[in-house]
DNA sequence: CGGCATCCAATCGGATACTG
DNA sequence: CAGTATCCGATTGGATGCCG
């Protein structure tokens, strides 16, 4: 049996935890971040520059750091020559894949007629 | 059965519907105003405005203006004086409950040691 | 009450150039 | 390859004041 959640903001006096989910992921570069490691498992830096349309290796990397500092995302150096470094989600950032599926299901509702 | 989403980027030359998705919630208020909607199910302008921390009303009214451009919530219009105005979601607008109850289920398990 | 108009500050983020 | 540094334009959004 699925466990029902009750949409609220939380109790008095704690925080919402929609908003506490929403300071770790809630910008857009951020969520296409997250959709492409869901998707491939593991990307270099730049297979995620070539995979999110728009954005700059500047605004990547800050994102990237962002999200490893909030314990989403794994950084692995290869001391290798020209330098290689992998990106992939933590188990925590696994669990992120439920409101993606959610997204998609709900995009998916937008082509219909 | 639940049927099973896989996750993707959509078919080659069709828009991701992930995108697709955050292209109507993708920012931090709208997040919020739908929220909201979402637990109250009907609110006043100013009840809004009350319920979350720190927007302007300039900014809740774009937002609202936004959503209601793209079929997600309704407004009402009480001829009234003084005048009083009511947002809900539209049938497209609970579509977007899935999304929110995993973003609930992930913010919660931030919570956990 | 529920806005809109204006002004302005802060943040976001792209373009370009450079480096280990 | 994987960034960082600098510059600058665009966007976001708060503060204030006005209005039906």
């Amino acid at each position: 049996m699925i466990e029902p959640v009750a949409l609220n903001k939380g109790t008095p006096g704690e925080p919402c935890p929609i908003e506490a989910a929403l300071d770790v992921i809630g910008t857009k570069w951020t969520f296409l971040i997250i959709r492409d490691l869901l998707i491939e498992g593991t990307l270099r830096f730049s297979d995620l520059l070539k995979g999110m349309e728009g954005i700059s290796p500047k605004t990547l990397s800050l994102r990237l750091k962002e999200l490893e500092a909030k314990g989403i995302i794994g950084r692995k150096v290869y001391p290798e020559v020209p330098p290689r470094v992998e990106y992939t989600l933590t188990e925590r950032g696994r669990q992120l894949e439920g409101i993606f599926i959610e997204l998609k299901r709900f995009g998916l509702t937008l082509a219909e007629k």
